[in-house]
DNA sequence: TAATTGTATCGCAATATTACGATACAATTA
DNA sequence: TAATTGTATCGTAATATTGCGATACAATTA
């Protein structure tokens, strides 16, 4: 016991909170939030911008690639990382549907 | 250490995170589709249509209660459920506005 | 009052996340 | 080739999440 039963859920559901995964820790909002201020990033720029160590920011990084938001290009020595336009607009979508699907009818029981 | 270092980033991502947390679980997902269908739940309903434990089960309504995205109230001896249609919209924004903010200009570096 | 019903909470075990320093590694530069 | 630079990964510790059964609890019913 302890591990999610991703297994007995929809893969719509499981994608769904595979992204809302990725913006659930401060952290990773402020890459992405970095990341389209600067249109593009090397991870030393974010680890200069955010109070973790470089270790930590590269985990996040990792998460984020993980989830599809995000996309890393290697430039020479450094990486260069960008958000992934088509993941994150399908993202959107995703997040945006559900909270769409909610039609106020002002005839809630509470 | 492991602790999240919440008090390093501004109000407002603390405040997505937390509501992209509520959305970081299959489980969580397929309870707010359902509160959306039924416009309203008896906890017991939910219980019926997902695989997991009554315990579990009111354990994610407890996450998503903390969240703010649904609100319960007493009825009689049970307890109904539904979306917090204020916070709801709240929430969309929130999460809308990121995604906004991320225009493409088909000049990303990778 | 006693039994029933619906939900919350406790206690526990398994697993996952967060964070960091140390270190590895690959590409560039000297 | 050797040193440097930027990033990833490893190892580890602290903490959080997920899930369940057992149990507590509050409101209703008998």
């Amino acid at each position: 016991m302890g591990a999610t039963k991703s297994s007995a859920f929809s893969i719509k559901d499981n994608t769904i909170a595979k992204v809302a995964n990725a913006l659930s820790h401060p952290a990773r909002v402020a890459i992405l939030k970095i990341l389209i201020k600067r249109r593009a990033c090397i991870c030393g720029d974010i680890v200069d911008e955010l109070p973790l160590s470089q270790s930590t920011i590269s985990q996040h990084l990792k998460e984020l690639k993980h989830a599809g938001l995000i996309k890393g290009e290697v430039e020479g020595v450094k990486i260069c990382y960008c958000i992934d336009e088509k993941q994150w607009k399908a993202a959107q979508v995703l997040l945006n549907d559900i909270f769409k699907s909610y039609k106020e009818a002002g005839s809630d029981c509470c």
